[in-house]
DNA sequence: GTTGAAATTAGTACGAA
DNA sequence: TTCGTACTAATTTCAAC
């Protein structure tokens, strides 16, 4: 399960959230650090890492759990152990006006371990894990395509799952022991732009939140 | 970091696995159910919700890990309130017989959350977080297109996260409480095909993998 | 694979800096 | 706010069944 709350992250970013939202402080970033590592952590020896006495390590673990910038912790699995070795990513096409149909389908299918709505060509971008590639076809041709609110999808298959982080976080670009980067408009006529596209919405694609 | 092994998950799934590969048994699938949503419950809960021994969850718990099945232990974070609240996916072309060099460079970036090896038109597919949708400009024109392997890109930004599991299991459909899903022969002709699309490896490239 | 008891560790509460 | 300590509760380990 878990819908995931359309201000939670992507998109407008700062757009209508909700809460006081906590200012984060290095220290804070260090203990997500830790925690993006080692989630059976106890809070004594990640206080003894991140160098903070015990009773401050657990004041800062229950308000990141409180308010929400951590929303839960979780196991890392092989998929092939797990008996789901097939990975696919299916484009999607949506029908305006029936994005929230489209959401409700997707809860009902235990097969997707992610869905996001993206811009560009295609409208959402759906992850899925499955025992083998049958059973990809089977889940675009039979489940998909029957949902009135799917009007195209487009499929590849993952080969490789090259990097995997839990999540990223600002300070792991802040140590600096990298070259700087700069500025957009810094950056121009550096490089041979025709590598490079980028894609917006779709025409026509405006309002595609949950709520059409 | 966490560089993913190239069995690890995604593609030909059975190829070349190392270790043994404990058998997983219902009661493993249930371990791994509860610890996708409570990653730091105790052995001992994690027995009662399993509804197995104290000793009996120590020793599964510790064969999961030993075996690789569960490979870490982590925390999921609102990437709003870390201060990345920019998403985006970049498919990136890469030059033939400089995957050794893409994967280096990858591992140097750490706005990178994951990467995988795809079929279809692109070669890859990342997922980037940044702070803001200058960020997404900069570290493609300046990081990414500075790349010789890398031939071209191309960028989407992700308006929302619909849906986002830790994992899914085998046993999240097994429950059989959802109509039966038949096979792919089955399924032919019952839809209309022309709304999907399989997109096969791009002509040319053939061996991908590291050692090329 | 299970139960039960000892040893260890974790979590809480409080006063002081 | 943060730290240090003492107190309480829970967990892990280890033994015998």
């Amino acid at each position: 399960m878990s819908e995931i709350s359309r201000n939670g992250s992507g998109g407008g970013g700062q757009a209508g959230r909700i809460g006081i939202g906590l200012e984060l402080d290095d220290v804070h970033m260090k203990i997500l650090e830790v925690l993006r590592e080692n989630g059976r952590i106890s809070v004594a020896a990640l206080a003894e890492r991140v160098g903070i006495s015990r009773a401050n390590a657990y004041t800062r673990f229950e308000a990141l759990r409180a308010d929400g910038a951590i929303k839960r912790f979780t196991a890392e699995i092989d998929h092939v152990r797990a008996g789901l070795g097939i990975t696919a990513l299916i484009f999607v096409t949506v029908r305006q006006q029936m994005w929230k149909q489209f959401r409700a389908e997707l809860a009902r299918m235990p097969e997707v371990e992610y869905c996001a709505i993206t811009t560009g060509q295609h409208d959402a971008m759906i992850q899925v894990r499955v025992a083998d590639v049958a059973a990809v076809h089977t889940m675009v041709t039979d489940r998909l395509a029957n949902i009135p609110a799917v009007k195209a999808t487009e499929t590849v298959f993952i080969l490789d799952e090259v990097l995997k982080r839990p999540y990223v976080l600002p300070s792991d670009r802040d140590p600096a022991h990298r070259p700087a980067r700069r500025t957009a408009q810094e950056t121009q006529g550096d490089v041979p732009l025709g590598k490079m596209r980028f894609v917006g919405a779709a025409e026509g694609r405006n309002a595609l939140r949950k709520d059409d």
